[in-house]
DNA sequence: TTTTTATTTCGTTAAATGGCGAATTATGAG
DNA sequence: CTCATAATTCGCCATTTAACGAAATAAAAA
């Protein structure tokens, strides 16, 4: 049960579903692109990814100085834990909020890939 | 994007999960069944049923002096909202909580049942 | 090494939520 | 009609939660 209510809990804050379909629309993505999707203090953003993970709705793969985050999928999530992303993704997939989200993400992904050379993800922040 | 946040936040509370189950085990019940079976405020399992109702996961029905609640099964209820229940009562359907509970309202039931006579289901409410 | 950058942790604050009891509404019983 | 009962609404309090900024941690850059 508390697991279950972990799961429940986690997704019924919507900036954290907003997460969970960014990274569903790209795989995986730095934090420091979500901070700037979601327009949220770098410290509250790190704490939905916290619940994110906690619900095992996402993992985290450190890259030197960078932690990149993906949906939990494949063999590692329990059943019920899959489910319930497959569910969500489908049920919001057309919102507005997403979609603007997923153009907003576009913008910014594309404007870090030109700024950031070979130093990283995260360049070119304030310019977005 | 509203209604699925009402979904997920209808979820994201213990007792409102714990009517889901029992409401799935025994098809229909009284709103006074529900209250033994939590052992909260009246006015409490009030509030949550409103918050079950409002997310379309049950639907109440008017009888006399007394409403009866169920799970909004068939084809009223979105995709979605189905999905979401199919999902939530699988997850936790052999969770030591519910199992308690299906015990205790077979119990509350069979009281009233026995109380009841022709007077309605909210009889014998104290001897539980 | 010292500095800069990315992220997380901590402490605080404001808002949301779950709980209760009292008052209210609605309906059947006497 | 008057009383009793079932349920809901309202107002209040305690807890939780989401947000922030400041401080701490980690790792690369200078």
């Amino acid at each position: 049960m508390l697991r279950f209510m972990n799961l429940t809990k986690a997704l019924s804050d919507q900036n954290r579903v907003r997460i969970l379909l960014a990274l569903n629309a790209k795989e995986e993505l730095c934090v420091c692109h979500i901070n700037d999707m979601l327009e949220l203090a770098p410290s509250t953003v790190s704490k939905h990814l916290f619940l994110l993970r906690n619900a095992l709705l996402v993992k985290a793969r450190k890259d030197g100085r960078w932690m990149h985050y993906r949906l939990n999928t494949g063999s590692e999530a329990p059943e019920f834990v899959a489910q319930a992303l497959e569910w969500t993704l489908k049920a919001v997939a057309d919102d507005p909020v997403i979609l603007a989200d997923r153009n907003r993400l576009e913008k910014i992904l594309s404007f870090s890939m030109e700024a950031a050379d070979t130093r990283g993800p995260c360049l070119g922040k304030s310019r977005v």
